[in-house]
RNA sequence: GGUCUGUUCGUCUAGGGGUUAGGACGUAUCCCUUUCACGGAUAAAACACGGGUUCGAUUCCCGUACGGACUACCA
């Protein structure tokens, strides 16, 4: 068997999509499986609608999500260079005119309005809709109804034309697709696509053909919107002499919204609160933002972990999986046909199960500079040593799903509270629970071993000494040292404060509350 | 409209001619915990519909319905 060859071909016409970075991933999987090549082609061959920032944004995002290409742009040539469609487009010409002489390919001249105009002849002839096809294209000003000597001249005058298929007029068309099996289309309903446009620039269907078999492409692996021009590739293929190297071709189920109908959009993500972009964009002409995977704190494996198992599964129960796992266990086997709609809640969950497996000092390093940050630390403060974060993580890590919600949700850790949860106050606070706190901040310095174990007997110890039940002042405690009647476990919390901390926020308290 | 394609709990899915149709997310209840979580347990929850084929169909075939994609000198 040859040596496996896949690719990624994206547009940079904008961001990439999460669908797209799906597509990418299985190219990945598959060719890390079969210890074969993946490789990064952009096809940038339509100018007008062509995002300066968007190859950039390509290209960092496989980076951040780990999917890195052997070969193409921006991760360094192979021997198939350029990988730029623009920077190949003088490759193209030849190929289209050969397709010409040949005679499975012909030159039109109709303008747009022209083609309107045919568009609209054919309609009322009560034909299908189809501008330019076997039956009609004889109606239009292209190299079949001229003379060779007017096509010769009009070419001379430099006038604009394209190379366009020339479709038989009855042929079944068969394609085999990995994933779908055999499908079967008739040439008589498709229309003479243009191949080659006035601009001097090929379309994707040739381009696309022609760099996959330029590139030694062994498997097309792409979304399923592409499926119906299979049917044309195939021909493309066959009609250029390459029909024995033609690739296999594996079209993957498309991305859809999460609720309602149609495939997953911007919008979506916009009006229901998540990305669904790998990172954050700014529109270079619109300034529109979106944001991204990455800066709303998932980590990378977790995305990529999550987007695996849209639409695919190992066959097992095993749903947490490292790259390297995915692309042993990955096989098209195991790819759902039908589209699969995306579950905002479910990526969470992946991102809660990749924190809980991380070990805390890793996350305690990874959060740091925000702590420091957040709270205006200087960089000796103990809260930022690595003993310290350690234990606030360690406590935290049970109650968040992201990062950054150990800061937002766990600020009490870093920072003495101000106020103190008012209705647990009024109905809790009393003399006696004033005396008790009084008596801790006696004892609890003269604990020798400051441990949460030692700190939880103590503290019931003192109660029973005092005639309270622990159940008296418990929760009085905690809004004491957090404000917040919910939080990390108390004790834990009263280890990882120290004596000094505990005292300075009973005192604040008692300061606040006594009235 | 035409072409291609798909359809198992609300969602992601496993399975496949005879199963109590399995798992995960989410939801609910209980246990653990004098908080909230985590964890554990349990529950509710699905084979789109109609015809065949068959002793038997959720599984195979055909229709219908409903979804999706495509139908540009865009990819």
């Amino acid at each position: 068997m040859k040596k496996v060859r896949v690719r990624f071909a994206p547009s940079p016409t904008g961001p990439l999509h999460i669908g797209g970075v799906r597509t990418a991933l299985y190219n990945y999987l598959f060719a890390k499986k079969h210890g074969g090549d993946f490789i990064l082609r952009i096809e940038d061959t339509d100018q007008n609608r062509y995002v300066p920032k968007a190859e950039d944004y390509i290209i960092e995002s496989l980076k951040w999500c780990g999917i890195e290409p052997n070969e193409g742009v921006g991760f360094g040539d192979g021997s198939f260079a350029p990988y730029r469609q623009s920077e190949r487009k003088t490759m193209y010409l030849k190929y289209a005119e050969q397709l010409v002489e040949s005679g499975n390919a012909y030159y039109a001249f109709d303008t747009v309005e022209e083609i309107e105009q045919l568009k609209k002849d054919i309609e009322n002839a009560g034909s299908h809709n189809i501008s330019y096809c076997a039956t009609s294209r004889m109606m239009g000003k292209n190299s079949l109804t001229l003379s060779t000597g007017e096509v010769g001249q009009l070419l001379e005058q430099n006038e604009p034309y394209v190379i366009r298929i020339k479709l038989p007029a009855s042929q079944e068309i068969a394609v085999t697709d990995i994933i779908r099996g055999q499908l079967i289309s008739g040439a008589n309903l498709m229309d003479d696509k243009v191949l080659f446009k006035s601009d001097g620039l090929p379309t994707y269907h040739l381009a696309n053909v022609v760099d996959d078999y330029l590139m030694g492409i062994t498997h097309v692996i792409r979304g399923d919107e592409w499926l119906p021009s299979t049917f044309l590739h195939v021909l493309l293929y066959e009609y250029l002499g390459w029909g024995e190297s033609m690739p296999e071709f594996a079209h993957l189920s498309l991305l859809l919204k999460p609720d309602g109908k149609g495939k997953l959009s911007k919008r979506d993500g916009d009006r229901l609160g998540f990305p669904v972009f790998p990172l954050d964009w700014t529109d270079p002409v619109t300034s529109e933002q979106s944001s991204g995977y990455r800066e709303r704190g998932y980590y990378p494996d977790a995305f990529v972990n999550m987007l695996a198992f849209l639409g695919w599964n190992p066959g097992t129960e095993q749903e947490i999986f490292t790259l390297d796992e995915l692309a042993k266990a990955f096989s098209f086997e195991h790819i759902h046909k039908a589209g699969a709609k995306f579950d905002p809640e479910k990526a969470k969950w992946f991102n809660e199960q990749y924190l809980r497996a991380k070990p805390d000092v890793e996350i305690a390093n990874n959060i740091r500079a925000s702590v420091k940050q957040q709270f205006n630390l200087a960089d000796d403060d103990v809260r930022l040593s690595e003993k310290f974060l350690c234990k606030a993580v360690q406590l935290l890590k049970p109650r968040v799903q992201f990062e950054h919600e150990m800061i937002e949700k766990g600020n009490y850790l870093f920072i003495a509270p101000i106020s103190y949860d008012e209705t647990v106050i009024a109905k809790k606070w009393n003399p006696a629970a004033h005396s008790f706190f009084l008596a801790l901040q006696e004892s609890l310095p003269q604990l020798t071993d400051y441990t949460t174990a030692n700190a939880e007997q103590l503290f019931k110890q003192v109660a029973a000494n005092m005639n309270l039940k622990p159940g008296d002042v418990l929760q009085l405690f905690r809004v004491i040292l957090s404000g917040l009647t919910v939080g990390v476990d108390l004790f834990g919390m009263v280890e990882l404060f120290g004596k000094e901390e505990v005292n300075k926020r009973i005192e604040n308290a008692l300061q606040t509350i006594v009235r």
